[in-house]
RNA sequence: GCCUCUGUAGCUCAGUUGGUAGAGCAGAGGACUGAAAAUCCUCGUGUCGUUGGUUCGAUUCCGACCGGAGGCA
């Protein structure tokens, strides 16, 4: 029993929010958030959170749930957006998933099921013993209970190492073993993807510098600098976030603003690489690539097409 | 006007005692399942400023010219 959802996603900068909201005005949906950042509360300018005057009274979920002291996780997303869905559907109404956290969005589409976690003690002592090693030798101790895993991962990708290691010292079994099975398990929605981006990479590249010229114009050196003073560290997830981790290391080692927000743009514009390869392999997307701008009103002719054909 | 230095990948530069060249950065492609805005892997052909000459062969040597930097009058 697999119901319709909505999905706009695509790189930074390419106007998901403002589709997602119009999208949602013309079909009667409520928007749910896919984004890593966005979950975290207290981080507005720097992830480019919708203000309440932009949502235009659409409901959106999955924005300010953590604080950002917290660790939030894909696990939890998982639990809480579909709970979104599921009341949203419930009410009779489209949800729309707008986002550019692939895994958020993938994971929640499929309605994956994770592996538990370790606690912080085996996790250190995982990543002493790789430390000490070597990347090579923990791979190999990773081949002999789960082969597939020890095959496909690299001896310097000491995170996913550690964590392959730790699900099996927590379950006695593979890794690849749970995910083939999740693989093999029907989508739980029935999702019409659409990926917004730019036909010329330049444009995009663009538009991200603008954006972040506009961020700083709009206080995000304050924002970051009462994370700090609220005690937040980059030891902290949400401290990972671009635009965030720049400034505040600049501002620890009290280095100059104007390099760090170069670092900000290169760092962005190296994100929405990520994301491009990320969405490119989804074959049943529908990709709306804009010329010059943004056009809202054929992205939302397209996007309502796609959402009608697609089933 | 004269002298010196300089012109090599998008940028900063290295190099070839003459056999058509290589680093860093930028950039490109990919992976990804409880940190994901994170993490990891792979990828370097460019009229060696232009044009003559010497040479079997010149980006490398010589000349002229055109850019750039500095110095002397």
């Amino acid at each position: 029993m697999s119901q319709k959802i909505a999905v706009i996603a695509g790189p930074t900068a390419t106007g998901k929010t403002a589709l997602g909201i119009a999208l949602a005005k013309r079909l009667g949906g409520e928007v749910i958030s896919a984004d890593a950042m966005q979950v975290y509360r207290d981080m507005n300018i720097g992830t480019a959170k919708t203000t309440v005057a932009e949502q235009q009274g659409i409901r959106h979920h999955m924005l300010d749930v953590a604080a950002p002291f917290e660790s939030y996780s894909v696990a939890r997303y998982v639990e809480e957006a579909s709970t979104c869905a599921d009341d949203i559907l419930s009410r009779g109404r489209l949800p729309i998933v707008v986002g550019g956290t692939g895994l958020y969005i993938d994971a929640l589409i499929a309605g994956n099921e994770f592996s538990p976690v370790g606690d912080a003690a085996l996790r250190q002592r995982l990543s002493d013993r790789y430390d000490m090693y070597g990347g090579e030798a923990l791979l190999e101790d990773l081949a002999r209970v789960d082969p597939q895993a020890g095959a496909r991962l690299h001896a310097n990708d000491k995170k996913r190492i550690i964590r392959a290691l730790e699900i099996f010292e927590l379950t006695g079994k593979p890794m690849s073993e749970h995910d083939s099975q999740m693989k093999k398990r029907p989508p739980r929605y029935d999702a019409c993807r659409i990926v917004l981006s730019y036909c010329d990479r330049a444009e995009l590249y663009e538009a991200i510098n603008r954006r972040v010229d506009n961020m700083m114009a709009d206080g995000l050196f304050g924002e970051v600098r009462q994370l700090l003073d609220a005690g937040l560290t980059l030891a902290h997830t949400a401290m990972q976030a671009i635009g965030y981790k720049e400034l505040a290391r600049a501002i620890t080692t009290n280095q100059d603003i104007e390099g760090a927000v170069d670092e900000i743009k290169r760092e962005t514009r190296r994100y929405a690489k990520r994301q491009l390869s990320w969405f490119r392999r989804e074959p049943g997307a529908h990709w709306i690539l804009w010329e010059k701008e943004p056009d809202f009103d054929t992205g939302l002719q397209l996007s309502t097409k796609y959402l009608e054909t697609n089933g």
